[in-house]
DNA sequence: GATAGGGATTCCAGCTACTGGAAGGTCAAG
DNA sequence: CTTGACCTTCCAGTAGCTGGAATCCCTATC
């Protein structure tokens, strides 16, 4: 199977497959024209690379996933490891966005957005809040 | 003032300082030795570009935001736009970030963690889930 | 057999926003 | 005069691709 095919059945870009091949994940057989040619086990771990991917884990993470995937003597708890630590990157990602966005989206409430120059988000960036009311 | 006591009263790194130099956010003066000299004003705006970033604003945006901070004839309007569209930007990473986490916290949860090989993340990750009971 | 198209190949560069490190110049204190 | 803390520039690397150029391969049609 070409690498077009490959990129079809897996949603990958042949581009992010080629990559994937530099980095060392998947190791594709070449044909004598020099093609790269893609078995069933290929387009498998590339499938799998997509979901993991998909889900967020790092390349390297992905690496290791890979590897305990292959290894009939893996122990589910060296993978839920894997996947408990990603779990936390997750959540310390979400927590510092959703202080972002209600930092910000109380700036953009108290904004009046019109042709006037005043403007509480400036304000507050500069570090220039008005004076509190006392 | 020298980068070093910039680099203290804004929190900044030296290096990121003298990265936004390169990029132009700031041009602070020479001193005859060659070190850079900042003023109150380019303290103010390290201070500004720190805090926009805090924000979550992309280098970009922070251009924009600063220009109109330093336009007179700025209508908030336009800096709210620039708000705006950047907590939608936020709110779609949170979603995203979300949808991945409940999935990857169901996985975490179905897996046993013990010392056997079957692991339900690793399934889901090659889509070969079990047959749906039925 | 020439040619046109749609693949495939490699390689190099660029994206974001820094960060690390090497090699060297400057300055104040002891 | 030396030491150590600064400062300088420049080059390279991070993550995970993505775009583009130049070239090659294969098939089909005229």
């Amino acid at each position: 199977m070409n690498i077009g095919d490959v990129a079809d059945r897996t949603g990958l870009p042949a581009k992010t497959i080629r990559y994937y091949e530099d980095i060392k994940l998947v190791t594709p057989q070449r044909s004598e024209n020099g093609y790269r040619v893609f078995r069933d086990n290929d387009l498998h771990k590339l499938a799998f690379l997509g979901r993991a991917r998909a889900l967020g884990f790092t390349i390297e993470d992905c690496r290791t996933l890979m590897a305990l995937y292959e290894d009939q003597t893996r122990e589910s708890a060296q993978v839920k490891a894997v996947a408990k630590d990603h779990l936390s990157v997750i959540d310390d990602k979400i927590k510092q966005l959703q202080s972002m966005r209600s930092t910000l989206a109380h700036l953009v409430e108290c904004c009046s957005g019109d042709n006037r120059p005043d403007c509480p988000i400036l304000n507050d960036l500069a570090q220039l809040a008005m004076e509190p009311v006392r």
